[in-house]
This record gives C-alpha cells, structure tokens and sequence, in this order.
DNA sequence: TTTATAAAGGATATATATATCCGTTTTGGT
DNA sequence: ACCAAAACGGATATATATATCCTTTATAAA
C-alpha cells in the first residue's frame, strides 16, 4: 500500500520523536541504524520530512534531526502525503479509471471500507502517540 | 497493495469468465483491449494465467483464452498468489521484520485487520461471482 | 502436407523506486 | 578567521516492475 520509503518515514520520525526529552539532535547515522535502513536514502527522507516541517534540521556540529511538543500532535497521514501522496487512497481495487461511488467495480464497496480503515489508522495515529511507551532500554527497533 | 499487473490479471480473468456463454476463445488482442492494458504484457500475464490452470488456452487458428465452469468457482486470491505471492498480506504496516502477533508494532493489531479485510475480498470472491451481471451491451470496462 | 494463426517463451527495453556518491552550504567551537 | 561537523542538494547508480520484440511451437483448416 503505502511505499518502502514511506515506512522507513514513519519509523524514522517515530525515533525521532521517542527521543524529544533528551533534547538531543540525531544524525542521520543514528537514526539510519536504528530503524535499519540504508544511510544515503534516509538522509533524502529526513531532508523531505524537513521539507515538510514534519521535523526540524540544523546542520553543523551538534546539529541534526529533532522534533518539538507541537511536532508531536502531527498525524501519520502527513508523512504518508508526504512521500507518497494521498492518491494511494483514491485508487481502485482493481485499477480501473472510471471506478467511483457512482460508476462502482464489483469490488468497489468492500475495498472502500478497507482503504478508509487504512486511512483511518493514519489519520487517528500521530507521531507522538507511541513516544512514551518506546525505548525501554533495548534499541528502537526492538522496542516497537 | 496488489501490484498492477495483478489488477491486469484479475481484470482479464473477469473479462475471460464474462465470455464464457459464447464459447469462443479469445485472443491476447481482444482481452488486452478490453481491460486497458497493453497487448504484451497482458500475453505474459495470460500465460502466467494458463500455467496456473487460472484459464486454458490452446495455440493455433481458432485458439485462445477461455475459462471452463470449472473455472468460475476459483477465488481471486489465487490470481493475487500467482502473480504477487501472498506475503503482502504478511508484511508490517511500518516494514518491520520482527512485527508479529508476539512482538507487534503499535500499528500491527489495526493494520492486521485491514490485511484481513483484503484477504476476505480475494477468497470471498470468485472469478465467476461477477460474469452474470457484467456485460450488457457496453464495453466490458464500461460494464464493471 | 502446407499454410495461416495464435499462444509460448526467451531476450531485451523502459520506467519507477530505491539507493549511493560527492561537492556545497550552514553552523558551532576554537 | 579558521576548521570540523553535519545537513543539503544535484547527479548518478542499482534493483525491480512494467512493457516490448522476436523466434519457436502447436493447431486447425484447406
């Protein structure tokens, strides 16, 4: 549904964001190992969610990747518009143009109710939701 | 979700099952232009298709792709199985490796429901469920 | 048996997603 | 002012999905 880079996104700001109250800025080393991904292609995300405002960046020495409280009420669905667009939520089940409420394929109102509920996760999940319950002492990855 | 040659193929299959009164096999041509894809890339996906007994065909003057009653009782998940495999409905929601009903990620309860929910549309549904209702007059793509 | 027709299948091409590389810019410390 | 650290951004590389081309094989009809 939602791409690789997409996912890697989410994990990424999830990271990011169980680490606000260590007022610490991330590298893109760090957060790239800790949510198993390749180095180069997280720096391009973490650029775009910076883009974004998603997150926040300064560059130098002691700079890197953070988020603040008010990035913490940020849903989902912003970094999935983020990387892949919201047209993954429009699309048909079975890919035809003409496919709407009006002019529905076969599968067209099950599959509905299947891509609002996907929707719906994205939606009413945020950043921070998560944050606290993370990071218990394992690394990240584990954690989650 | 399904990948787009996986929408070809489901859509050839309906359209294949749709003719299966007239008793007459039907060329790559006809069915690539009937479900909108292009002609030689639907003749490998027929062939997938025809490997997996999804269809038949026969070679030569007079052949082509059809389906037997048989046929019609098939559900469409093992169309999804002969061209994507059915692991996308065992991937994480975030793209973790380790995400399982033991160790899930804060997503993987809400998303597993959205996974079976997809499920449920591919083996509740069976290529012939459709053909009755399809094709009245119109293009076969006008129809659905 | 020859010919025409249509699928089968291997090789290749293109498009897109994923991933890497490297020079540039910004910034903090000295 | 200088250096080092780290993100930024453009160019490039690789992998995968999608798409095409062409030769081979099977088959029906004349």
């Amino acid at each position: 549904m939602i791409s690789k880079s997409c996912k890697y996104a989410i994990r990424a700001a999830l990271y990011i964001a169980s680490k606000i109250d260590e007022k610490v800025k991330l590298s893109v080393k760090e957060i790239a190992f800790e949510i198993d991904a390749p180095e180069a292609f997280t720096a391009k995300i973490l650029q775009n969610l910076t883009r974004h405002k998603i997150i926040f960046s300064t560059k130098g020495p002691y700079g890197g990747f953070y988020v603040e409280q008010s990035n913490l009420k940020i849903p989902l669905i912003n970094i999935v518009n983020a990387i892949d667009g919201l047209s993954i939520f429009e699309d048909c089940g079975i890919g035809l143009q003409e496919c709407s409420d009006i002019h529905p394929c076969p599968f067209h109102n099950d599959y509905k109710v299947i891509r609002n509920g996907i929707l719906s996760i994205y939606t009413n999940n945020t950043i921070g939701k998560f944050s606290k319950e993370l990071m218990s002492g394992e690394t990240f990855l584990k954690s989650i």
